[in-house]
Formats: structure tokens, sequence, C-alpha cells
DNA sequence: CCGGTTTCTGCAAACGATTGCGGTGTCGTT
DNA sequence: AACGACACCGCAATCGTTTGCAGAAACCGG
């Protein structure tokens, strides 16, 4: 800011009054005399006063701000969460300020430290993919700044969390293949690393055990990208292998694999079922469409940013930690028929 | 941020020195002792010290952080100028905060607001669709906060802005289209009443008119979404319209007649060559991949930032406003090869 | 006419950090 | 012995706003 932007002061000077009854004015203490508030009211707006919300800030310390630390933002599901955050920021009135890690660990704990300077007056995080050591959030807790994890939370850190229940998830997902008749099916699985990773493998075992499925280890591949996907799909049909359905733990993997079996000439989803994750803009455009399951992420950020709310606004904060954890949705389409 | 925090007194107190000295013992200015030095940086790493950027910002009167305002963050191309926003902004050492008017007057109105209140460094936007009266950018102006407008710009705002040559862009897809000998290329048009949507179709006119091809208005289709798409190509078909090519205004729409043609039995690209526009996640994951032009988003806050910074940081920030046109570049995939 | 309200306004400190200026103490030099 | 130079540090003001407290003026009742 350059400068030239009217103060308080300068309002006073103009009416030759006092600072603080400008102020008051302002914000009609009882105090201050009819005469006096209009007239001030009346030069704020014709100067198009603005109050300095940095001044505000370091007197009341507070922001009014919250920060957000994202991954990546080129992410449908991401930029929904923020959509909902930044929603549900604006009607309390705050602002937001967005720090994107691009997963990486180094800028994460960079962000961590800037939010910290800023002062904001909370902060929702999810993690990188890089993320081990978990010190710059342990640090942030220490200096009371009430804290918020979203979708990819810090295992054992004591905090308020809003994810969706990627187990329950991906054996509803694995349920579905199995009650369409699918008896082998592959799944194409995130960095274990992460507890997204495992938690829908875990639920796709689950449900394989309960069907009395046996696991076949073989048909558990690591591979989250689209290309990685056409990788795994070759390898399958090059080894002969038997398969009639794939999990895949993201739509664009889903997608990767349901191109290499089309182009191999097998038929979505008579002969091989194929199911994707987060329900993204794709799902809808592919063909055969793409069955996958809604991570609802508008709803994650707008919920998560609640809780940093009432967190923030609680006069005793030192209530214990809430998870929520929203149910996903299996949009069922026609590649699992 | 409720309090904890410690400050440059609280280092002062407990070494029994003043806050000037901490102060300038912190950023080692030469006055000081080098073992005060040692002693102030020694406790200011175990207390953790986090200098306060909200009291720096109103000493300094400028807050290193710079305001966004964007139509609406869960879209591919925003998003990406998002994040080029972001890298940019923090490579500099500059935080963003991020207004969202959801394509509404009324809060695109309430962000410049709170943008000034907060008195953000420097300003970007990309106005609303609904945005019709441009006074609350005139007042930004009035008051030398910077600005920098991308991709939707204001008329007849003497600013810098960056932009991309839609006109341009159409033009080349329609020649490629031509180029590669198609001679009845259908056009599904963007609403004309938004700038981009008759620029696209006065290019792809343009293209035409100067290879001697006749224009037949009844190639040209309003349809800008997947489902009307699949009707126009429908309708194109019923009519038995005789057609080689189409370009489709975006992606989506693309995306809708491919799949229609294809379902009635026409090959792409052979019989029927495809083009969309604004290269999104969707190009490279349909089958065939999709010529699309990339609207390079990423590199459109990238340089909009730049832009912002180098008047921010300017001296003499009064040089005459610049616009940057940047090339939206075909891509050339299977749809049209 | 005096004491006591009531009504309105201003002083000054505070939030956390920076910085010009002045002050103190220690040397060395002549 | 005296004086200047130098190294080191603190005072106080400042950024814009809020707020407890005190003070001034006006009014009322007796």
């Amino acid at each position: 800011m350059k400068s030239g932007l009217v103060t308080i002061k300068d309002l006073a000077r103009e009416l030759k009054i006092s600072a603080s009854t400008v102020s008051r004015a302002l914000k009609n203490h009882p105090d201050i005399s009819e005469a006096t508030k209009k007239a001030v009211h009346e030069l704020a707006e014709k100067l198009n006063y603005q109050p300095n919300a940095v001044a505000l800030s370091l007197k009341q310390r507070r922001s009014n701000t919250i920060g957000v630390i994202i991954p990546e933002i080129v992410h449908y599901f991401f930029s929904s969460v923020i959509s909902g955050i930044e929603d549900v920021a604006y009607d309390a009135g705050y602002n937001v300020i967005i720090c994107q890690s691009n997963e990486r660990y180094e800028r994460e704990v960079a962000n961590a430290k800037t939010l910290l300077a800023s002062r904001v007056d909370g902060i929702l995080v999810s993690i990188s993919k890089e993320t081990e050591d978990y010190s710059h959030f342990f640090n942030l807790q220490n200096n009371n700044v009430p804290m918020v994890f979203y979708d990819r939370i810090v295992p054992g850190l004591e905090a308020d969390q809003v994810i969706i229940d990627d187990f329950d998830a991906a054996y509803r997902v694995t349920r579905h293949l199995i009650d369409s008749g699918r008896k082998h099916i592959a799944h194409f699985a995130g960095p274990q690393k992460l507890l997204i990773g495992r938690q829908r493998k875990d639920g796709y075992i689950k449900a394989l055990k309960e069907s009395g499925l046996e696991i076949d280890e073989s048909l558990i591949i690591e591979a989250d990208s689209f290309e990685k996907a056409r990788l795994a799909v070759m390898r399958l049909l090059n080894e002969k292998r038997d398969f009639d359905g794939i999990f895949a733990v993201n739509d664009l993997t889903a997608i990767g694999a349901m191109q290499t079996v089309q182009k191999k000439g097998l038929k979505i989803p008579e002969e091989v079922a194929i199911v994707g994750f987060s329900d993204g803009r794709f799902s809808g455009i592919t063909d055969p469409t793409l069955t996958s399951v809604d991570q609802h992420g508008y709803e994650m950020g707008s919920i998560a940013t609640q809780m940093l709310l009432k967190r923030i606004t609680a006069e005793d904060d030192s209530y214990p930690a809430e998870t929520r954890i929203l149910n996903a949705d299996l949009i069922v389409r026609g590649s699992s028929l």
C-alpha cells in the first residue's frame, strides 16, 4: 500500500476533534453526540474511509484471516475444497490466505512458518505426499494456533480433522464389484505411506475376505497415475492374468486402465468392470461413464472451516479434538454396470 | 492469534536489554556487539521467536500480500491461474489472499472492499460474468492500488492486463482443420454476448473466408456444453448434413461431440476431425486424444503476478499500462490428425 | 449558589516492530 | 590530563486503531 488512504487521524484533523472520538463515532458509541456522529459518518463517506485492517489486527491480536495449506490447487478435489473453505470464511467475515505446498515438504514447512508470522487466526491443513516429519505442525500446536486437518491428516496428532471414510468407501466399491459377479478384482493402489493409500487397500481386502475370495497379492499393484495404469494393465495382460474388475485409487488411474483395456479389445463393463475414486469432472465424460466415489470436496472444505471457526471463537478452546468422518458416495455408472 | 507468541519485548526482558537492541541484533546491525547478537539469536532460536508480520505491515505500510479476485476456483483454467500466481508470489516472498466472486457482482464488490481494507500491496482481478458496473475498480485505482487484470478485463479501464488472443487462436484452429483437408467445418459456439464467444467465432469465420470456403450459417450452432454438443451432433446427423470437422468452443463440448460422433459409427479423425478449446485435463485422456488450444493458465497467472510485482516495487509506478497478449498454443492430437 | 449527575470528549497507553538520534563508557593519543 | 574517536546501547516516536479513565461542560435539584 503506497499510502494516501485516509485514516482516522485524517478525519479527526479535518473535523478538529480527537481520533478517539472519531473511532467511537464510527461505531456509534452511545457516548458520542448525534451531531458529531453525523459529521464523522458524512466525512468518512465523502473521503471513502476504509478502516485499516492491519492496525486492527495488531490491536486486537486477531487477523480475521485463516490460512490454508494445500498440496496442489490444480485438482478438482482440492479446488472444490478451497471453494468450500472460501464460501464459509466469506460468510463469517474471514479472509483466506492460500499456501500451496506443491506436495513438497520444504515448502510446507515454509508455509507453516509464514502463516504463523502472519498471525492467522487458524489454519486448515492437508499434508503433502512427501511429509514424514511433522514437527512444524507440533510447533504450531504449541503456539496454540487452532488447526483443522482435512483429507490428509497427521497420524498421532491430537487435532480436529475431517476426513472421508476411505476404508468404508473402498470396501463398498469392492463389494459393489463382487455383488455384480466379479471374482478377480485388481487394485491399482496409491502410495502405501499415505494413510489414504493404505485404507483404500484395506477396504478392498476386507471386502474380498468377507466374500471368501482369495487375496491375490499380484493383483495389487501400486499405480496411481494415468500412465502407470496403462503399464499395469499391459503387464497384467501380457502375463495373461485373469481379472474381471479393477478398482483404481483415483479416476485418472481408472481412465488410464479403461483405455488400455479397451484398446486391447476387452469390453467394459462386460469383460472388465472398472471403478475409480474421488469423482472428478472426468467421470461423466468417459465412454462408458465411470463409476466412482464422490468425495464431496466442497462439503469437506466447508465443514473443516466451520470446525476451525468454532475453535477460533470458542471462549475455551481446550475441548477435545473432533474428528468428522464424511460419507463418500459411491456413484455407479456405466463402467461397472 | 490467542497470544502466547513470543515478541521482541519478551526477548528484551529476558536478556535485560532494550527492544531496539534486540531488533538490531536480529538483523545483524553492525552497531551491536557480537556477544549480544549471539545471545539474542540463541534466545530467539530457543523460544522460537517469529517476527509479527502484522506489526511489520503496519510499520512499513506494506503487507507483502497480494489479493486475487477470481470468478470460480473450481475450474481447471482458473485453478491453474492461481497456481501460477501462488508460485511466483511465493518466490518473491508474498502471501496470496484469495477471494472468490462466484461470478456474482455483489460479492466482487465486497471482495474489492476487504482487499482494500487488508491493505494488500496489489490486486489481480478477473471480473465476474455479472459485472457491468466497474466503479469498485475505479475506486481501487483512485486509491493507487496496483492492479492487473487477467483473462477477463474491464473495457475502458487503463490498467495492466494479460489476456490470450482468442480470435487468433480460433483462426489457427480453423486453419489447421482446413489445411488437413476439411471443407465442411462446423462451429459449436459459445454465447455471443461474451467477448470470447464472439472472438472465437470471428476467428473461425476469418479462416474460412480466407480459404475461399463458404460460410454455412447452419453449421454454426450455439452449443457450449457436453449435453448441447450431443444434441447438436444428433441434429446434424439426422438432417444428413455434410460435415467433416467440428471446432468446439471448449473441451467439454468437443468431447460431447466426439462421443456422439463415434456412437454413430463415424471414425475420428478419418471421417470427422474435432478440436476443442482451453486445453484442460481432459484432452489427454479421451480416445482419441483431443486436439485443443492450451490457454496457459499457469503462465497467465505467473505473468500477471510478475507484472503486478513490477508495479508494486517500481519507484515510480506511473508508467503506462501494459497489455500482454499471450499466444494460445494449438495442441494437435489424435482427434484431428 | 453549591454539590451532584449527566453528557460528551480527549489523553495516553497499548498492540509489535523499526529507526534516528543521543547518551554512556572505554580507548588511544598527544 | 584532557579530548576526540569509537563501539555499543536505549529513548522515544511512529504506523492506525481501540479503550479505560479522567476531565470539562452543562444541567438539575434543593
